[in-house]
DNA sequence: GACCTGCTGCGGCATG
């Protein structure tokens, strides 16, 4: 039966209202799977915008379309509450001729919506998995009333949560609604960017059950790509200013006005490509966005331009973000300088150009950036990459020279255009989540025996690596810190600390975050500073756009006033750096030994690729090992994880090493000392080792740890320290290839003395 | 130099 046939009539009537001529494949594929003879849990994947909430809710609402009421019948989740309010209008909107109310739930919706679910449960609800958290933990009496009929859940952008800690939440969520309810729904899963789907398959469903991908054909819209290299030929204005102040011998002036020439020259030219139209420009991080904003705003202002720059980022006020995305929508020219906040689906309109300065982080974060070009027919994406690399002074180191941040940006590039993408890992331990989602069995239940605890928390799929053993560990762990205690019938149920921790508002997310500060102008909200990093009274500050002078900080409130000023100084905010693959890093090694060069850089992005490959024949990069008088080098080019566990096999044994970037490695010692230490490393790898020396020499377990990590015996965290962040097996390969090469070596070597010695002799 | 996400219940006060 055609697709369209299968729908409820008043979804049909629905469709003929909006005048849709015809279905899209992906939601005609998904109509009659999931209106068909054997429905089962499925994935949806297809590019941004293409029509993929429509894809699952057509079907939904024509499933449920009779039957709406005595509970929610479909559960939408989202990660962001921005999303959830814009898929509420959609799915309202179908809903129209309906008797099929749609609810939503989260941090910003109001008591009267709230309670109008409460009061009748039915239809569609759309909810963030923390919100659903808060119903486990604060509403357990009402979850069969409210959960007992449900027949789907969608779950959209399911790539944010592959492998993550609150996609392990959301998995175990879902499994405790089953345990509670009965309700076993059909799980639909959302994504435009999956780098492995049989992964993505395994950690929607793991009990064996089958899990359809539903696939939008291949073929994207034709891509228009340039990558310019940008020089910074001098230090940037504030390095200059304080320099000088140094030499006079006076204090840096606080309000230093700090602009990056090449910052500036970026912004120029972003300026001349995107005039009078609708574009987003992606910067490394939020001190560069601000400042980059500034630059394209002093521009657009002096050139008279009527084209606005807007600012988005995470660290910016729900009304700031949602004036840059209005004025996106708006269809006036406007270029937003943005973090991966607009990265995922929320609503701004059609976009003509995507610019990226500075090369990002993994390859399908670009691939979702791209994505949000090019979406009406007929269109090009257009993709342009500002690189920015110091031009090399006269103390340039070879590592300095080879442009690593650049070669990182036209790797991804390369991966990109070959359609590799980086492949989540969904079989990680998910320690932090399963404490959290542990203590929050304990509240939901009041009390559970630890042998219904096993099953309920192994069966949920959310923790794979999860044994008996384990899990017996951590409650001991548990009870000693008064998180959990052991009731005489032999019940596990929260401990005074367990219930503090719980009854925190901040209990509901798997994540952390810092102490912040909320940046204030006549009592309106611009955004949020970290607490760690704040400006003082009377220094300058950029935020949301504009240039601000810190009036006063208020440490009790948690205030920071500020007042428009004309000084400008980008904000400063705490972050730690995420692990590179070793795909990307292989493919930057290629770019430095091959001769290719790719057709969309432009001259100087050539020149700095020349000027890498020079700097790598001469730096002798191709080998992997190079002994020099004081020290040898190690190019490795094989992922950060690789790297970070031959540094620690090297440190945790007493050896001077460290990291070049994230690419190499120097040892300071002779072969002596260093090649006893990789060849034990080579024979046996002792992951436990190198987790404890991080552990306890580098505090790897508070700082820049997941939230709950605390809470763990420290030999769980050590084992999952050492699948997660560490890699073993590769760094052991190498640890032994680097053995036989410095043997060959110091042979070759050996031979050549002898062979003068030998000259010697003969004379 | 380097990203992002979320949040209850209740007391107190103003307003119609």
């Amino acid at each position: 039966m055609p697709a369209f046939e299968l729908l409820h009539p008043t979804v049909q009537r629905k469709l003929w209202d909006m005048r849709w001529t015809e279905l899209r494949p992906i939601q005609a594929d998904a109509i009659e799977h999931l209106l068909g003879a054997q429905p089962t849990d499925c994935i949806i994947s297809s590019p941004t915008a293409s029509g993929k909430t429509e894809a699952a809710f057509l079907p939904v609402l024509s499933a449920i379309a009779d039957d709406p009421a005595g509970g929610v019948r479909a559960v939408y989740v989202g990660p962001l509450k921005a999303l959830i309010d814009d898929q509420f209008g959609r799915v309202e909107e179908l809903c129209t001729r309906m008797e099929l109310p749609v609810h939503r739930w989260h941090g910003d919706v109001g008591d009267g919506a709230r309670g109008a679910l409460l009061e009748a449960p039915a239809g569609v609800l759309l909810i963030t998995p923390e919100s659903l958290e808060a119903m486990l933990v604060r509403r357990p009496a009402q979850l069969p009333a409210l959960f007992g009929r449900l027949a789907y859940v969608v779950i959209d952008e399911t790539h944010a949560f592959l492998g993550t800690g609150r996609g392990a939440q959301l998995v175990s969520q879902l499994h405790r609604l089953r345990v509670r309810t009965g309700a076993d729904p059909i799980r639909i899963g959302l994504s435009a960017t999956l780098g492995d789907r049989d992964a993505a398959r395994r950690w929607l469903r793991r009990d064996g059950r089958p899990v359809r991908l539903i696939e939008a054909a291949a073929g994207s819209p034709e891509l228009k790509l340039r990558v310019y290299g940008v020089w910074r030929r001098e230090p940037p204005d504030a390095e200059r200013d304080a320099e000088r102040d140094a030499e006079r011998g006076a204090e840096p002036a606080p309000a230093a006005s700090a602009s990056d020439p090449a910052l500036g020259e970026v912004a120029a030219r972003i300026l001349g490509s995107c005039r009078g139209k609708t574009n987003l420009v992606f910067a490394g991080s939020k001190s560069m966005i601000e400042a980059l904003a500034d630059e394209l705003a002093s521009r657009a202002k002096a050139a008279s331009l009527g084209d606005e720059i807007v600012v988005h980022h995470g660290s910016l006020a729900k009304e700031e973000r949602e004036h840059a995305e209005a004025r996106l929508r708006s269809g006036l020219p406007c270029t937003a300088v943005c973090s991966n906040t607009l990265e995922m689906g929320i609503d701004i309109g059609t976009i003509d150009e995507v610019v990226q300065v500075s090369p990002p982080w993994s390859v399908a974060s670009m691939v979702q950036r791209l994505g949000r070009s090019g979406r009406r027919p007929g269109t090009a994406r257009i993709l342009r990459g500002f690189f920015i690399e110091d031009a090399p002074g006269p103390d340039a180191t070879i590592w300095d020279r080879l442009h690593l941040s650049f070669l990182r940006g036209v790797a991804a590039v390369e991966l990109m255009l070959e359609r590799w993408l980086e492949a989540p890992d969904v079989d990680r331990a998910n320690l932090s989540a399963l404490v959290h989602q542990l203590l929050s069995i304990l509240a939901e239940t009041s009390g559970i025996r630890a042998a219904d605890l096993y099953p309920r928390l192994a069966e949920s799929g959310a923790f794979p690596a999860l044994t008996r053993a384990d899990l017996a560990a951590l409650l001991r762990e548990l009870g000693a810190r008064d998180l959990i205690e052991q009731l005489p019938d032999g019940a596990l149920v929260l401990g005074l600390a367990g219930i503090e921790l719980v009854e925190h508002h901040g209990f509901y997310a798997t994540f952390k975050t810092a102490i912040e500060f909320q940046v204030l102008h006549q009592g309106r909200a611009l955004g949020t500073l970290p607490e760690s990093l704040l400006p003082a009274a009377g220094e300058h500050l950029l935020l949301a756009g504009r240039r601000w002078l810190v009036e006063e900080i208020d440490a009790e409130r948690r205030c920071v006033h500020v007042s428009p000023s004309r000084g400008r100084q980008p904000p400063r905010f705490a972050s730690g750096q995420p692990d590179v693959a070793p795909s990307l890093h292989a493919r930057m090694r290629d770019l430095l030994l091959g001769d290719a060069v790719p057709a969309y850089l432009d001259e100087a992005a050539a020149r700095m690729l020349a000027d890498a490959r020079a700097a790598a024949r001469q730096g002798e990069i191709a080998a992997p090992l190079r002994l020099l008088d004081d020290r040898a080098v190690v190019s490795l080019f094989a992922g950060t994880r690789v790297q970070r566990t031959l540094w620690l096999a090297l440190v945790s044994a007493g050896q001077r090493a460290h990291a070049v970037a994230d690419v190499a490695l120097e040892i300071h010692a002779g072969t002596s000392a260093w090649l006893p230490v990789l060849r034990r490393f080579a024979e046996a790898p002792d992951g436990d080792a190198l987790a404890a020396y991080a552990e306890e020499r580098l505090h790897a377990r508070t700082a820049g740890a997941e939230k709950y990590d605390e809470y763990l015996p420290s030999a769980l965290w050590r084992r999952s320290y050492a699948r997660e962040r560490l890699d073993l097996d590769g760094a052991a390969a190498w640890a032994g290839r680097l053995v036989v090469d410095a043997a060959e070596a110091e042979a070759a070597e050996a031979a050549e003395a002898a062979g003068a010695a030998g000259t010697a002799e003969e004379k």
